[in-house]
DNA sequence: TCTGGGGTCCTAGGACCC
DNA sequence: TCTGGGGTCCTAGGACCC
C-alpha cells in the first residue's frame, strides 16, 4: 500500500456547531438530541432545511427541502438559525486540530478535508480514533473519518455509517463495500445520472464498474468515463495542500419579494456588484467575462454573459455591464433570485499599469476609499444613496467580511 | 409561508479563420 | 456560381458538489 489518506467529516456540520456552541454557552438541550433544523427564514423566502439532527432525520427531514414539508413531516421541529461565522471559527479550529498530525491537510468544504496520512502506515487506525477523540472533546462535536488508498475512496468510506465513525474502504473490500451500493450513492452521480443509469438497468456501483468503457462513453461522454473510474475505485489525485487559483466570484440572492420594476432591479444588482467587485479586489484580481443569471416566479431561469475587451475590477464597471445584460434578457416578468458573476480573473498588476482613462483612476480611487472603510467599520456604514428610502441591502451576498477566499470544491478531487 | 448560496466543469452550437 | 474540414473562441444551459 502505497499511501493512506483519510477524509474527515464533520457530521450534520452546521447543526452540530450550533449544537455545541449551545451547550458551551450555558444551553442545556443537546440540539443534536432531538428532531432539528439549522434553516433560513421563509419570510424572507429563504426557508430551506440546511441541516438536520438525526432525530429529524428519522422524520424523513430532507437537507434542502423547504421549511414548511419539513414541518408537516414533524411539526415539533426545533429551527435553529444560521451563523455561518460561527460555522467558519468551526472548520478552522478543527483544521488546526488536526494540523497537529500532518501539514498535508487539503480542505475541501468548509466541513471537509483531506489528509495524506502515508506517515503513519502502521497505526493509521489509532491515529484516526486519536483525532476523533481529540475533536470531540475539545471542540464538542462529531467526525466520520473514512480511510483508503486515495482520495475518492476515503470519501466514500467517510459516507459508511454515521455519526462518529472511522471506516475503511481500502481496494480489496471495494467489491464488498462499495458495490452493492445505489449508483446515487457514488461521488458525481447526482439524481439526474442516477435516473438516467437507472433507466438502462444500472442500479448499484458494482453495476457501472462492469459496464463497457466505450458504450459508457458514447453514452455520457467524459462525465460517463469519470463516474465509470469512480465505480472501479481508480482516483489518483494528491492533497493539494496549496490554494487553487479563484476561478470565479459571484454573489446571489433570492429577493424578498417579486421584482417588477427596474429601479428595484438596478438596486439589487447594484448590491451584488458591490460585494462580487469588494471580493474581487480584495484578491487583487480584475475580470474579463461578466454574468447576470435571475431566476423568475416560477423557477425558470435565464443568464447572460459578455467577455469584455478589458478586465475590470470597479464595482461601477461590473454594475454598467451587469445592467445592460439584464436588460437584454428581461422581459418583464416578475424575478425572485439575482446573481452577479464574474470570471475570466486574472491578477489586476498589470491592468493597472495600462490604466490611464481619467474614469477609471476615479472609480478605483473611489473603490479602494469605501473598501477600506467597509473592511473597518462593516458594510452598513457606506451606502449609495439609491438605496437611501429603499428596504434593499446597499450590499448584497454572504461571504463574511473578514473571510478568505478559497475555492470550494474541484470535479476532480 | 414552498423551493438558498457558494462554486467547478462539461457540452453543444454558432461565428470566424485558414 | 460550389464544396470541406480543423481549430479556436464565445455563449447558453445543465450537471454536480457542499
Amino acid at each position: 500500500m502505497d499511501k493512506i489518506f483519510f477524509h474527515i467529516d464533520v457530521n450534520s456540520a452546521y447543526l452540530s456547531w450550533e449544537a455545541a456552541y449551545h451547550l458551551s454557552h450555558g444551553g442545556d438541550i443537546d440540539y443534536r438530541e432531538i428532531p432539528s433544523i439549522v434553516g433560513g427564514d421563509p419570510t424572507t423566502r429563504h426557508g430551506i432545511v440546511l441541516a438536520k439532527s438525526i432525530p429529524a432525520k428519522a422524520y424523513g427531514v430532507q437537507t434542502g427541502e423547504s421549511l414548511y414539508m419539513a414541518l408537516n413531516k414533524c411539526p415539533d421541529l426545533l429551527i435553529i438559525p444560521a451563523h455561518f461565522s460561527r460555522y467558519i471559527k468551526a472548520s478552522d479550529a478543527m483544521v488546526d486540530l488536526i494540523a497537529r498530525y500532518t501539514d498535508k491537510i487539503q480542505r475541501y468544504s468548509i466541513d471537509e478535508v483531506f489528509t495524506d496520512m502515508s506517515i503513519y502506515k502502521k497505526d493509521y487506525l489509532k491515529v484516526a480514533s486519536e483525532i476523533s477523540k481529540n475533536i470531540k472533546e475539545e471542540l464538542g462535536f462529531t467526525v466520520n473519518i473514512g480511510i483508503s488508498e486515495n482520495k475518492l475512496l476515503a470519501k466514500m468510506a467517510s459516507d459508511f455509517s454515521k455519526p462518529d465513525k472511522i471506516h475503511t474502504l481500502f481496494k480489496d473490500e471495494i467489491e464488498s463495500k462499495m458495490w452493492p451500493l445505489d449508483i446515487g450513492d457514488l461521488f458525481m452521480v447526482g439524481s439526474r445520472t442516477s435516473k438516467k443509469l437507472k433507466g438502462r438497468g444500472i442500479k448499484t456501483i458494482g453495476d457501472l464498474a462492469n459496464m463497457d468503457d466505450e458504450y459508457i462513453y458514447t453514452w455520457l461522454k467524459k462525465p460517463g468515463l469519470q463516474i465509470l473510474s469512480y465505480a472501479r475505485g481508480e482516483e489518483f489525485s494528491d492533497v493539494h495542500i496549496e490554494m487553487d487559483e479563484i476561478k470565479s466570484i459571484g454573489n446571489s440572492t433570492t429577493t424578498p419579494f417579486d421584482v417588477t420594476t427596474m429601479e428595484d432591479a438596478e438596486r439589487f444588482i447594484l448590491g451584488l456588484s458591490e460585494m462580487v467587485g469588494f471580493r474581487l479586489r480584495r484578491e487583487n484580481m480584475c475580470a474579463e467575462v461578466i454574468r447576470i443569471s435571475i431566476k423568475n416566479f416560477d423557477f425558470m431561469k435565464k443568464r447572460r454573459q459578455i467577455k469584455l475587451n478589458a478586465p475590470i475590477y470597479s464595482t461601477t464597471r461590473i454594475f454598467e455591464v451587469a445592467m445592460e445584460l439584464f436588460k437584454e434578457i428581461w422581459g418583464g416578468d416578475p424575478i425572485r433570485k439575482f446573481s452577479v458573476s464574474v470570471s475570466d480573473l486574472t491578477s489586476n498588476e498589470a491592468v493597472q499599469l495600462s490604466m490611464f482613462e481619467e474614469t477609471y483612476e476615479k472609480d478605483k480611487n473611489f473603490d479602494t476609499c469605501v473598501d477600506n472603510i467597509r473592511r473597518k467599520y462593516g458594510s452598513k456604514e457606506v451606502v449609495r444613496s439609491t438605496f437611501l428610502y429603499s428596504k434593499i441591502e446597499p450590499v448584497i451576498g454572504g461571504v463574511a467580511e473578514d473571510a478568505k477566499e478559497y475555492p470550494m470544491m474541484k470535479i476532480l478531487l
